[in-house]
DNA sequence: ATATGATATCATGAAAATATGAATTGATAA
DNA sequence: TTATCAATTCATATTTTCATGATATCATAT
């Protein structure tokens, strides 16, 4: 594909790639997902690594959901939630990347 | 770095990286960076590419400037954006490869 | 059948983002 | 110095997001 073909798909999906970065792009959100870059955690271990409110906790995940970003299993009462989108992990990685290496500016 | 310490910095930025995002997560703050991906472009000629309003376009560069997103420069009374920003065009591309290739899911 | 633990949903209010149209600035050309 | 073009800023209304507390669900252990 050439570039201006790129942007025309983008045109098109605008809306499906805005919504996924939403799902990215909360302060709270990012803490979660950093966690689960690390592999699957029930919510109570998110709440505990991130000091959130039970409610809140489960309306994030929630959000994250709809965007396709994490999936999870359930096993007896507890639901264990992991990172389930390549985008997303790509993503964290440019993250990780530019934002928190030691090198990194700011 | 492991992945440990990765969490922990990003922690400790969340705000910083959540509001780079957000300054990506709009479909039409999404087409202003699509075209800039190809390259400087003046603020005319991205109303045009886009079919936004004036005063709704300058309402999204200067949230782009706001996140050190894109700069510009003048010449004459025309001002020319571009992407300045590395973790941003790494974003893009990889938004580009997941979202707009030909074999992308969805 | 009931109590408990784990999680989700609902209802509400507050804060932030977005679009729109009008007014303004700033640079240049006439 | 005035008119004009390019772009920003302002004011406002609407929509979206977010946090919080209360309630509900659902699986399991007693």
């Amino acid at each position: 594909m050439d570039a201006a073909s790129g942007i025309e798909s983008m045109a098109a999906k605008a809306d499906r790639v805005a919504g996924f970065l939403k799902g990215l792009a909360s302060p709270h959100r990012l803490l979660i997902l950093c966690e689960l870059t690390q592999g699957e955690r029930s919510v109570t271990d998110l709440i505990e690594a991130t000091g959130l409110p039970q409610s809140s906790m489960s309306q994030h995940l929630a959000k994250l959901k709809e965007e396709d970003i994490v999936s999870f299993r359930r096993e007896h009462r507890t639901l264990y939630y992991f990172l389930d989108n390549k985008a997303a992990r790509e993503v964290m990685t440019v993250l990780f990347d530019n934002f928190c290496r030691d090198d990194a500016p700011g």
